[in-house]
DNA sequence: CATGAATGAGTCTTCATTCAT
DNA sequence: TATGAATGAAGACTCATTCAT
């Protein structure tokens, strides 16, 4: 089942099995490469996996549960890269970087970010099973607790209005989706690089201008 | 057929058809009132409208016709907004108030508003017939007039940084689309009236600070 | 109702209403005029004939009965013709002669011919009000008696094998009829008009050799 | 899919599935056999094959592929009767075989040649997938190539008119064609036994000297 | 009479999920 | 466990015919 990773894997066939999960998950991943990712069936994703559609059902009981668990694994990755982030920098500059570190990531790993955005929608999460509902729940206290500490260190020093930590961190995630979405619906092909390197660089400082300034 | 709103009707017959395509949309309207819209079909609309199926037919030559005429009706009761709006204020107020419409309207018609947010996707445009595309590009040319003018009063003024119209314009509306994005993905009725007004107002000041905090 | 001719139109309205109803069958065969035929609705040749579709309906009882004027009216020319050939000539000749008519009468009404051949499907006949079942019948009769009496000319001046009518003819009607299939499925655009006359050449001298060939 | 008839079918599941390939065509001929043939819907022939109807579509990608795989099971069942003609008769002997054995395979399997009919009307072969267009072009030239042979060696012998294939083949083939259209278009159950194969026999006999007479 | 809006049964096709082997 | 054949409920769209005005 679904992260057989929270068990041993122990024989070579638990081995295989547990790999076998991941590569359903790749070869949907490139499978959802696009902007008609919603397209995508579970049997083109067997065939991509080159495994059998009935071994998709062994490891993910249903069609969203795959988005749950690509979901899951690219907030993981984002929550991993926040780690990465030197706090002893100015919080504005740590800012700066958490926004960068994201977009590289959304942009890097399209098909994940595309698939989490639509693993927000209501009638998809209501669809869910509790588990994976708190699992998603976790996540969200994940991101709360690194953000939230980072943004007190702010409010600290005086740099961040003191603000609830739902009025700092709204704007920015509503941009943050918004400007996703609106890469997403442009045919990337269309954009030159450069052009999106300028839209991050436009939006990063626009969000930390946002930011700091709310009126205390 | 769709936008006979350019003909004027004359006859009762030609009145009664044109009404009908508004009950129709207006049926469409109802039943998209909630998160998982998507899966309305024909025949429900049919059936809320109270019509044949067939009807709705002779008016729309698709689903995807259907969502295009609301997506325009609802762009140009934006734009009609706008053009309310005091031009003779300061322009950070304009703005404001700007904001302040587009979010009040996106919450009035959240139906509209969504069917317009899905209309964005490349994947719908590119199905689009060229009449449609081009009208939504009228569309898109509009509120390029509309707001530019106003951020071009505030750049003489100095009080918006001296950058192209899109630079300023793209913070502003991703973080619009993705805040009402959260708005539709959260079940409303667990909101109370007050956390939306105060959602609104945080991110309305949160994007005013946004746009005058981009370095010229 | 269809066939009104059989009745004298006196009145102004009453002349054009009979005129109304060659137009509606004009504008049919115009848009008969090709392979696909079949998929030609009320609603197009209501438009080609710039009338409503309820108009159709006042001269037609169905679009069925539309297939049955087309292919009555069709089967009148090709008699007509039959009567212009010179019957003093020897009857190898007249017999050629009825095939060229043929011929250059189906290549100059294709949309006629099509459907006449379509209105000879037993499917068809059935659903057909037995008014129009006996129209077809008479015109069936017809043909026999004018092809009949050439044949029995033949026959008498020992050129054609003395046999009972059907079996002489239903070799030529086979030919013709399965001829024609083959040209109309064949793009003609994509057939030079020589190769086209050279096909009914050869056609032709088969018919007569075949029709001549059948042993006493 | 469709024509798997190509591989070898190993394990007991793959027999089964070929099985049922031919089960589904089975299916679709028992109710192809009448006139109206056409109207015959895909829910029509899963309820007949007793299977599901999304299960045809695991072996047919649409209702026209059925279609063609019909009418090419025909065509191989044309040839292999070719195949079994002694050819060391004299040939218009040849031909009277050949022309006898197309009439039988046509009459024993009706719903086949109605399909086989169908299948070279323009529009369809239009819409039809490459792949198909060349079997079917495969088919032609095997015919082509069978009864091309035998032809040549009436020429040889001075039996048959030295005139190009097409000139030759045209009549017959055209005559073939009516005549069954004839047979079909007949309520079959109204003609006895007695007089199609008089039907047949006089049909031969014409097809014979419309051949023969042909002038070199 | 002329009209054309309204109808709704009927068509093909798709796809997530199940289950026997 | 792995498989992939089977399923059948939907869904979008068509079109001959009717009927109120």
């Amino acid at each position: 089942m679904a992260n057989g990773r929270s068990m041993q894997p122990i024989t070579r066939k638990e081995r295989d099995f547990a790999r076998r999960e991941q590569e359903i998950l790749d070869a949907a991943l490139s499978l959802f490469n696009n902007p008609s990712w919603e397209q995508v069936t579970v049997d083109q994703i067997a065939k991509e996996a080159e495994i059998g559609k009935g071994t998709v059902y062994k490891h993910f009981s249903s069609k969203d549960e795959i988005y749950a668990c690509i979901a899951l694994e690219f907030h993981e990755r984002l929550l991993a890269n926040f780690k990465m982030i030197n706090h002893d920098q100015p919080v504005d500059q740590v800012m700066r970087e958490v926004i960068r570190h994201s977009f590289t990531l959304y942009l890097d790993c399209q098909a994940h970010a595309r698939v989490s955005l639509y693993c927000k929608r209501a009638d998809y999460v209501e669809r869910l099973s509790e588990v994976y509902q708190d699992k998603f729940d976790q996540v969200e206290k994940s991101f709360e607790a690194s953000i939230g500490s980072i943004l007190e260190t702010g409010i600290e020093q005086g740099v961040i209005p003191k603000r609830p930590y739902h009025h700092l961190i709204i704007g920015l995630e509503a941009t943050f989706e918004g400007a996703m979405s609106m890469i997403w619906n442009t045919d990337i092909s269309c954009r030159s690089q450069l052009e999106q390197d300028e839209f991050i660089t436009v939006i990063s400082e626009y969000m930390v201008a946002g930011l700091m300034g709310l009126r205390a």
